[in-house]
DNA sequence: TCAGTATTTAGAAAAATTTCTAAATACTGA
DNA sequence: TCAGTATTTAGAAATTTTTCTAAATACTGA
């Protein structure tokens, strides 16, 4: 669960769509599917890929189980990346 | 050259090493593929990945190809991943 | 309990990635 | 010009990743 899960995770298109979709809440991996030309098999190996790499957490409620972005580790991979420029970056308050 | 490319090419962990490698200023090739327990020509695989995405500019000197970080390209993905946040950040100036 | 819905797991095929060796290109300086 | 150094390109093998179908698991509500 390192950087190199992270940044595997990130790289394919598919996974960093899902991320995007989660932006703005938590949704079951059905629904999070039908937004995909692909088996829920595929969207299931994709969710379980993010979960590894710590970019996603589930919580299972009645028949679904549903899937929130984890901000913190998009935090520390910006972390990472502003270390490499050199620079310092602040997240604004508020 | 858009995310796609540049998510990929931070997925491995050689080519990332090569980004901190660089960090603190240009490099030739036969010189960042002195750190690697790899062949030339694998080096300049993964050079030719990192140029390809943008994270990189070569220039090329005398005898030598140097390399060299694109922080404008970094800041790109962090940009990409503070949207992603739902959240701004800032450069320190100075 | 049991039929139905939601999701994952297993196994396999197809595609992409990483690495190597050998050969090619490109430039330098004498 | 030419021998030498730096780097890339080509082609192939090994590995990893992505996707599918079919089957399994897990939970719900009647």
């Amino acid at each position: 669960m390192g950087f190199a899960e992270t940044f595997k995770a990130l790289s394919d298109p598919v996974r960093r769509d899902i991320l995007v979709l989660l932006k703005d809440g938590r949704l079951p991996a059905g629904e999070i599917g039908s937004h995909f030309n692909m088996t829920g098999a595929t969207i299931s190996y994709h969710l379980g890929i993010l979960k590894n790499a710590g970019l996603v957490f589930e919580s299972r409620e009645k028949n679904f189980i549903y899937y929130e972005l984890n901000t913190s580790v998009v935090e520390e991979v910006m972390l990472w990346l502003s270390e490499l420029k050199g620079e310092n970056y602040h997240v604004k308050e508020e």
